[in-house]
DNA sequence: ATGCCTCCATGACGATGATCAAGGAGGTGG
DNA sequence: CCACCTCCTTGATCATCGTCATGGAGGCAT
């Protein structure tokens, strides 16, 4: 088969294939998960597809012009937000199916500028578009609704973590949380790799590096964790999610 | 003039000034703010009203069905999650204008306890009429986005202050954020009487309530605040201000 | 390979704020 | 008016975790 022939394949499948709703695999945990397949092609229509983001990149930068929401495809990312001449913080990391942005229809403006942390595909939706299309499709506007009322609960959680939890308690809940999403994602809750780097989770979580490095290598001991370098080996998860609660 | 016809006229009187979106004195801050006349009243018809809660009672229970939204009238409250056996954290704290009860949407159940901290009235907007309301009246729509999204904001910059900000840092930015919020809503922003205990704030702020007691001493002493219980005179609210930064 | 990054681990020290303890102030109900 | 309770303040001590310092490991370009 010629080269180009092949190519051109390539472009038509993933044309059909990968860049529709109806062929995601994320369709089950993404915004249209409720949506009837005649609603999906209308929310499919609205999407703009984006070309892949290298680790470093941005999709965003902080207090520019708020036009879309995003939904991660694959990859992840994070969010910083940086205020006055403070450094940065870590507010957010973004796994495949989470919607990035959100918290930009405030002001027209994002809050935070919003990284690739490897290789990473978001599709775009603006959100005048996502709006009107909302009018007409109540599911649609339902999981909208639910998509910001979810990552509200979430924030609250993680203002409790920051608030009453010990060092190991964070670490402990930031890697049970992990796994669990991975879980959803169909991915093993066991094994996986890190895409972020210590001072990222440290920052997240708020906690020097030194620290996070210590008490991995606490877990490690305890027999809790596998850690090497960014791949994770959770031997424990149940010892893992108890200590995560603060109940001691 | 006989009791019941007192009475009868204060009914009628509540009915005609006080419980319309119209004439309230909010209508500029809260949820129908981007409403014209017409609409308001359509949006006004689903609101119910609630005999004013007092001081300790609960607007609804962390864990308890989900039916609606609630705006805060007059007076105050505030949220509560209890998590295992672990103890109460106070997630936040609401004053007039403001709406309660979003982060309920997703899973259907409160995801905390909302205690009013004094009399406090509140309009109850059943979600769900809302919701289809919402679908008809595209500003309406709008305005609720921009509701949650300001709260994922907030929330942000919540979780900045507990994981970067020192004691001080953190009780500056308290106060500054409370003498913003009395002012938009025509309160003087230099005089208040704190509606919260120091063990509610000190919970909020992730402190020990020992702690909040020492630096509210400390901030007087540097003559930025006058403080006598409850009361609270805002002496320097620029160097507040600028406390409340971590650029220090 | 070699050098130069960034990232990560580990040790020593110190500061910030939690905990423990005790007492005062103010409000409320008898 | 007194007793009691909650709320608040202040002091002393201690632990956790941040900071500083150093060295190793791995990736990437030359």
């Amino acid at each position: 088969m010629p080269v180009n022939a092949a190519n051109a394949l390539g472009k038509r499948r993933s044309l059909l294939h990968e860049t529709r709703c109806q062929n995601c695999s994320l369709s089950s945990l993404c915004l249209p998960l409720a949506l009837e397949l005649e609603d999906m092609e209308q929310f499919d229509a609205i999407i703009r597809r984006r070309s892949p983001l290298k680790k470093g990149e941005s999709l965003f930068r902080q207090g520019s012009a708020f036009n879309s929401v995003f939904a991660v495809r694959s990859g992840s990312l994070k969010q910083i937000t940086t205020e006055g001449s403070g450094e940065d913080q870590v507010t957010n990391f973004y796994l495949p199916s989470e919607l990035v942005g959100l918290d930009g229809i405030d002001e027209q403006i994002y809050p935070g500028s919003v990284i690739a942390l490897e290789t990473t595909t978001v599709c775009e939706i603006p959100f005048d578009r996502l709006d009107s299309l909302s009018e007409q499709l109540p599911e649609l506007r339902g999981q909208l609704y639910r998509s910001m009322s979810k990552e509200l609960r979430d924030d609250r959680k993680m203002m409790r973590l920051l608030s009453r939890k010990t060092a190991d308690q964070r670490l402990a809940s930031f890697f049970s949380s992990l796994s669990d999403r991975f879980r959803r994602r169909g991915y093993s809750p066991y094994s996986f790799r890190l895409s972020m780097s210590r001072a990222d989770i440290g920052n997240y979580l708020g906690l020097a590096v030194e620290t996070v490095s210590r008490i991995l290598g606490r877990f490690q001991q305890q027999g809790l964790v596998e850690v090497s370098g960014r791949e994770v080996n959770i031997l424990h998860l149940e010892a893992l999610v108890a200590q995560a609660q603060d109940d001691h």
